[in-house]
DNA sequence: ATCGGTACCTGCACGC
DNA sequence: TGCGTGCAGGTACCGA
């Protein structure tokens, strides 16, 4: 579900009613979700207090006292409710000081963790597409043959781009899917950088896109699904030139974009 | 080192 | 009504 505008619209809301605050319990159900033994996991969390809530990527990351992060990754269809109802779906209930907050997943792709500073795996991810220099991104970008497409999902390239915007971003500043990353000219590096820069600012300002079942902590959908100008719109006229919207595959994920603003 | 394909889950929309 | 198919904001892992 969630890109870096919908992790970073959580982790807005969610901050400020978690820091400093006290976890009272944890209760884990399932087995699929969690990294690590649930007993344990619960035992560790219960009577620490929250630092701080950061977003690194599509992670949350919760800073606890003793350096300890809790690392939320919310897959496809993870979410974080404060003071939601828990159903079937629901995978953790933490307890906190301020209120009861929830893990649902329908999908089970997302991934709960308790680790003694950053995990490895989150530590590896690349830049934040909203702090690198365009001339840093140019410079990765000449080092990668593969497909632009495939190489924004990469989250060791940078970390927080998924699908939607990966093909907004690449209708914007007219750059085809399937285009070799290192044989893209300058200009079109610099578009790219801008485009996704905007972009996911934009996103992040519409609180996210609510596509299916993407909502923030309080139930609340975002608005930028309306903004959106390829993704899930196969067959539309291309708001630029009227040509129909193609969808393709790239990475076996769908993938949208106009023909004829976007060539090869 | 880097790339592409597959596996992992549930639910929904669609055609028959 | 029900069944099969394809699709969905994700990453991990494997072989080439």
């Amino acid at each position: 579900m969630p890109e870096l505008p919908e992790v970073e619209t959580i982790a807005r809301a969610l901050e400020p009613r978690i820091r400093g605050r006290r976890i009272l319990s944890a209760e884990f159900r399932g087995l699929r979700v969690l990294r690590g033994n649930a007993d344990q996991t619960a035992a560790a969390l219960a009577g620490k207090k929250i630092r701080t809530l950061r977003r690194h990527g599509k992670f949350l990351v919760f800073e606890l006292e003793g350096d300890q992060c809790f690392v939320v990754h919310l897959g496809m269809t993870g979410k974080l409710l404060m003071n939601g109802v828990a159903g079937k779906h629901t995978h953790a209930i933490l307890s906190l000081d301020s209120g009861m907050l929830l893990y649902d997943d329908i999908r089970q792709f997302g991934r709960l963790e308790l680790s003694q500073g950053l995990p490895a795996r989150v530590r590896k991810l690349g830049p934040e597409p909203l702090e690198i220099p365009v001339d840093a991104f140019a410079a990765l970008m000449r080092k990668r043959k593969s497909r632009i497409k495939a190489l924004l999902l990469n989250q060791s390239f940078l970390r927080g781009v998924g699908n939607i915007y990966a093909d907004e971003s690449l209708f914007r500043a007219g750059i085809h899917p399937l285009a070799i990353a290192a044989r893209l000219r300058k200009d079109r590096v610099e578009r790219l950088h801008k485009a996704l820069t905007r972009v996911l600012r934009e996103a992040i300002e519409a609180g996210g896109s609510s596509i299916s079942d993407y909502v923030d902590i309080d139930g609340r959908q975002g608005s930028f699904q309306v903004k959106h100008n390829v993704y899930q719109r196969t067959g539309e006229p291309c708001v630029k030139c009227g040509n129909p919207i193609r969808r393709i595959l790239v990475s076996q994920r769908g993938t949208h974009f106009c023909p004829k603003c976007q060539r090869r």
